[in-house]
RNA sequence: UGGCCCAUGGUGUAACUGGCAACACGUCGGUUUUUGGUACCGAAGAGUCUAGGUUCGAGCCCUAGUGGGCCAACCA
């Protein structure tokens, strides 16, 4: 027996592939090859999980290559910021590279370049090369410094790299094809002048390389085996090629790159450029606000890297676009935090609770569980007294039966405590509820082991002594954006799509236990969500953020008992269902094994009796490949008109398809055409 | 007047390389539960974009079409 085949992804395919067909294990490295321009985000965490993820599969390193060829926007708090997140997610690299390492190799092979008249001078303006570029449908045109000499080429290339001139008086071009329908090999730029500062070389050079000359000549130099990249850079893979043909030796490991579909998410953006944009109007506090979808965003919002790890792991690696559903993320982070979250009890929305048979002035010290998904865990201790805070959400003077929570009369338990009564409540002037009066059962102590103790009640609630609380602030959010492709309308800037209820800030109340919650502690207030110590946080004043929410099915069910409309559903689908099921077994029909045909066939007519005419007559139009389907709307049609009673002739179009089917080359179409 | 890439349930990925379309999220039921959480069980939901072709047999191979994406920064 052959072993269950483990799936692998198009690109472990290509290393596997690759590996068998004589790379060795040995030869085999990636890379990680962010911009210093901005922080990374959830969509980098695809990437750095592919790169990385197959340099653990195959124990190959992986470098983390910064690509800083451009000084104008490139900086070293992105550096710092860059590795931070790699590592926190988990990941170690074998070295830290930077393009800018590799400025002198570049520049010599570039010299190679012009002698070998791959490589010239032009002197022109941007616009005058944009013109003759010529467009994707339309072929470009060489400019007139196309044909200069190589002496010339060599002294003004000199001189560019020694400052003689100013910016954008000279760039150097590589000299491929005016013509060719992929734009980027209509000799691409390799070089600009740039008198700026760059954050590592300093004042060492005014002409930097661009991307395309960069990117694989590092990965050469690094001998990188697979140079993973996204989707956009496909049209650049000719180029990557064709200058890697330009220095290859030969001798050693020859790159490649391969490309892969970028992350979308729904609710959010990904853009670098316009996250910068939220960061500098001022939308988000910073790179690393918790509505972010930057790694350092998620982080400070209590996300774990097992989690962004799993999620990634489960997007999968393909070449077609997708969108995500943020839904999956959650999941993730749910999915984690469920496993490893002290659990807590805190009121966000508070009314008071006031047990009145609990003897004033009397509190006790009840034990609870710190997490029952994980009893080594362990417990504390929650005081408790006569006067308590609830969710104000938790009671409602009467409600359906339906309804778990506190009503007048009816009975919850509060949870690792006692089981109360609802009994009155006191309003105010407005009609507001400010109190709630109750009663509980003294022998119903939870833990206790009392026959009281056990008894069931159909809600538990959560509640915090009120003297004993301890205030904090409490940062809800929400998604950033209301609309589901918040960059998808070309109409629309999508700012405009800001949710302006993406944060709100509350005080919450506590159990005491809290107070020594350091930065970055995640807990789950439990039945309400998940939630972390903001860096924010000091013992004087806590803040916590709120990670996600706990999955709601009490919050789903309630509106739908407003509007409710008469549904036709149950009827529509015993409706589809004759059809539906027939279509169904008809599919794989001329695939199945004889024995196994026949019963289905004789299925399908036994159905076919409770069709209608239109029914039978949307078989006809079946596309001729599908014979299963042909098949099955033949047998139909015979059977409908048997148990109608009804000629084929009468049925408009039956006698043409059933000629087809007899007609066809497939010898069990015929079979059933034939009767 | 182009080139390249892509097309499988609502979403995302599979289908051992041509043999009865699976897994996860989501949705809907149910069981358990001192969290309306978790866990567990179950269901609905895909004729694999269209039309041809090759084949005993096509999601997979071929052709044409349709739809979507990318390509004209001295950005990466």
């Amino acid at each position: 027996m052959s072993e269950a085949h483990k799936s692998l992804n198009f690109l472990e395919q290509i290393v596997e592939d690759d590996l068998a067909n004589g790379y060795t294990r040995e030869q085999l490295r990636f890379r990680f090859p962010p911009e210093p321009n901005g922080y990374l985000h959830i969509g980098h965490c695809k990437a750095i999980g592919i790169s990385f993820g197959l340099g653990e599969k195959y124990d190959a390193p992986v470098n983390l290559r910064f690509d800083d060829t451009n000084p104008a926007k490139e900086e070293q708090e992105y550096v710092d910021a860059i590795k931070e997140d790699v590592s926190w997610l988990g990941y170690k690299w074998d070295k830290v590279c930077f393009s800018s390492d590799y400025f002198q190799q570049l520049y010599d092979w570039a010299v190679l370049l012009i002698k070998y008249g791959k490589a010239y001078v032009d002197s022109q303006s941007s616009e005058e090369m944009a013109e003759q570029k010529g467009t994707p449908t339309q072929a470009g045109v060489a400019g007139p410094y196309r044909d200069r000499s190589v002496a010339e080429n060599l002294d003004l290339f000199e001189r560019m790299k020694a400052g003689e001139f100013k910016e954008g008086e000279h760039v150097l071009r590589a000299k491929i094809d005016m013509e060719d329908p992929n734009m980027l090999m209509r000799d691409p730029l390799m070089y600009r002048i740039l008198h700026k500062e760059h954050h590592r070389t300093g004042d060492a050079w005014c002409i930097y390389p661009m991307y395309d000359w960069t990117h694989g000549e590092s990965d050469y130099i690094e001998q990188i085996s697979h140079s993973l990249c996204s989707l956009e850079f496909k049209p650049h893979r000719k180029l990557y090629d064709w200058f890697l043909d330009q220095v290859y030796t030969g001798k050693d490991l020859r790159t490649k790159q391969r490309e892969f579909a970028r992350l979308n998410l729904n609710y959010t953006i990904m853009s670098k450029r316009k996250l910068l944009r939220l960061v500098e109007e001022g939308v988000v506090t910073g790179w690393d606000d918790p509505r972010m979808p930057t790694i350092s965003g998620l982080r400070r919002r209590g996300y774990t890297p097992v989690a962004l790890r799993n999620f990634v792991d489960k997007v999968g690696v393909a070449k077609r676009e997708n969108v995500i559903d943020v839904s999956l993320l959650e999941f993730n982070i749910r999915e984690d935090l469920n496993k490893i979250a002290t659990r807590v009890m805190g009121v966000l929305d508070p009314v008071k609770l006031v047990i009145t048979n609990y003897p004033e002035g009397n509190e006790e010290v009840l034990e609870a569980d710190n997490n029952p998904e994980d009893p080594s865990a362990g417990t504390r201790y929650v005081p408790f007294s006569r006067e308590l805070y609830i969710e104000r959400e938790d009671f409602k003077e009467d409600a359906g039966n339906k309804y778990f929570r506190l009503t007048l009369g009816s009975e919850v338990r509060l949870k690792n405590a006692y089981i109360i009564k609802g009994e009155s409540v006191v309003k105010d002037a407005s009609g507001t509820i400010t109190e709630i009066h109750c009663t509980f059962d003294p022998e119903s102590r939870s833990g206790s082991g009392t026959e009281a103790s056990k008894r069931t009640v159909k809600g538990t609630l959560h509640w915090v002594s009120i003297q004993h609380a301890i205030k904090a602030e409490v940062r809800l959010y929400d998604r950033l954006f209301n609309n589901e492709s918040p960059d998808g309308d070309p109409e629309k800037d999508f700012i405009s799509f800001i949710n302006p209820d993406s944060l709100k800030v509350i005080t919450g109340y506590l159990e005491p236990f809290m107070a020594n919650a350091t930065v970055g502690d995640s807990f789950q207030f439990q039945r309400l969500g998940y939630f972390n110590v903001d860096l924010d946080s000091s013992p004087q004043n806590l803040v916590f953020n709120r990670t996600v929410g706990l999955r709601d099915s009490w919050a789903k069910q309630k509106p739908k008992q407003q509007p409710e409309q008469g549904q036709p559903k149950p009827q529509q689908q015993q409706q589809a269902s004759a059809l539906s099921t027939i279509n169904k077994l008809g599919k794989k029909l001329a695939n199945l094994p004889e024995e196994k045909r026949l019963a289905t066939i004789s299925d399908i007519e036994k159905l076919a009796g409770t069709l209608t005419q239109e029914e039978v007559i949307g078989f006809f139009g079946t596309a001729s490949k599908k014979v299963g389907t042909r098949m099955a709307g033949i047998v139909s049609l015979y059977a409908f008109a048997k148990a109608h009673s009804k000629e084929i002739s009468n049925i408009p179009g039956a006698e043409e398809f059933i000629q087809k089917a007899k007609e066809d080359k497939n010898e069990l179409l015929q079979d059933v055409a034939i009767r």
